[in-house]
DNA sequence: CGCCAGGTTGAAGCGCTTCAACGTCTGTGG
DNA sequence: CCACAGACGTTGAAGCGCTTCAACCTGGCG
């Protein structure tokens, strides 16, 4: 599908933010790139295919999350416009994914195929430099979640969340906040509640 | 320091198992690898330095932590014989790192530098690979561990750990493994005999 | 021998979960 | 235009699981 040219060039500045690229190395991946549009609820992904894709969200918002075996969904990233979308594990492996990727709210997306960016890796010093520092980034994404999920409790981590990412109350569902958080949806009140009257 | 050759014959063939390496590419990096050895609570790494090694364990075993406002010592890593230990997020940005690594027994390592691999990755398109790679693995394994602390109780994770790391009872303190788990030693036995009841 | 670190135990406490009920808002169809 | 349904968020009560604290046991080591 063709794609407009405003909304390509956006992709390519992100691309470019993780490491400069010229025209030539440009050119090696644009023809692999497509445009969707999808609709609230749609599935981006479910189980067991496994993820030929990443997403990067031109507009709408979307999330990837686990069912569990009490049938529990829970959240594992919530991810909106001109950010990036993936199960990056099963990119990776190719192997079966365990993760739902859900559209939140319509919007559009440009597509990377994992084919492609894996033939570019035997070939291209430019994209193979990409991919590690691109993984070198998600890795520290992980960890950092790692870290607060070990060390800091619910209510910690709801408030750290308050101050660094704001935002997140503007575009999600707290729903969809508590599971990312961890706990359930009740809990999440609850802490909210008792913050708000501590205040007082 | 000079290394004996039956020890960094081990090093080299596990890097050649995470990418297939030739002797050209092998001489890149062997003038930039050190043996250390190191005593029970020795010190690898502290705050606030940043992190100028991926260490490759050749004895003993090795633990990162984080000391918490409580001044909780909180354990990110466990690692011992024929593994890697680093901040690896301190050793990509090389920012101030938040971790120990200490010392849980007496050993040997082969210390990979920061300096020489960042070079490498300028001009070198294997070490490039390697690079990303690593970063791949490295990310997929702490995907697997947020995944268990968001979607897993503690006992669960207990469970888990007996099935897929049964080694690691073998290895490490209990201790150690408590606040791996991110619970306290004290529940750990809780936990621990409440299961050794329901089998019985 | 005596000390100390590691592990266990039981009691009390607290924080999140679960469940069920309710309020509010939005969108939809009569 | 209003009635109603459904999704979302909140609330309170009860329960449970991990934490905390303190006491104790054991084995290893100086």
């Amino acid at each position: 599908m063709c794609i407009s040219e405003k909304k390509i060039e956006s992709l390519r500045q992100i691309i470019h933010h993780i490491l400069p690229i010229n025209d030539y190395d440009w050119n090696d991946i644009t023809p692999h790139l497509s445009q969707i549009t999808f609709k609230k609820n749609d599935l981006l992904l479910s189980p067991p295919n496994s993820c030929h894709f990443i997403a990067f969200i031109l507009s709408g918002s979307c999330r990837s999350y686990f069912i569990d075996d009490e049938l529990n969904e829970n959240n594992l990233l919530l991810r909106s416009q001109f950010e990036f979308i993936t199960d990056y594990e099963s990119f990776i492996t190719q192997d079966g994914s365990k993760l739902h990727i859900e559209a939140l709210e319509d919007g559009e997306a440009i597509l990377l195929e994992q084919k492609a960016l894996n033939k570019l890796y035997e070939s291209s010093f430019y994209w193979n430099k990409f991919g590690r520092i691109m993984s070198e980034q998600i890795f520290i994404n992980s960890k950092r979640r790692n870290e607060e999920l070990l060390f800091l409790t619910p209510t910690e981590r709801y408030i750290k969340l308050t101050e660094n990412n704001p935002d997140f109350f503007q575009k999600y569902a707290l729903k969809h906040i508590a599971s990312y958080l961890g706990i359930s949806a009740p809990s999440l009140s609850h802490i909210r509640k008792q913050i708000f009257n501590h205040l007082n």
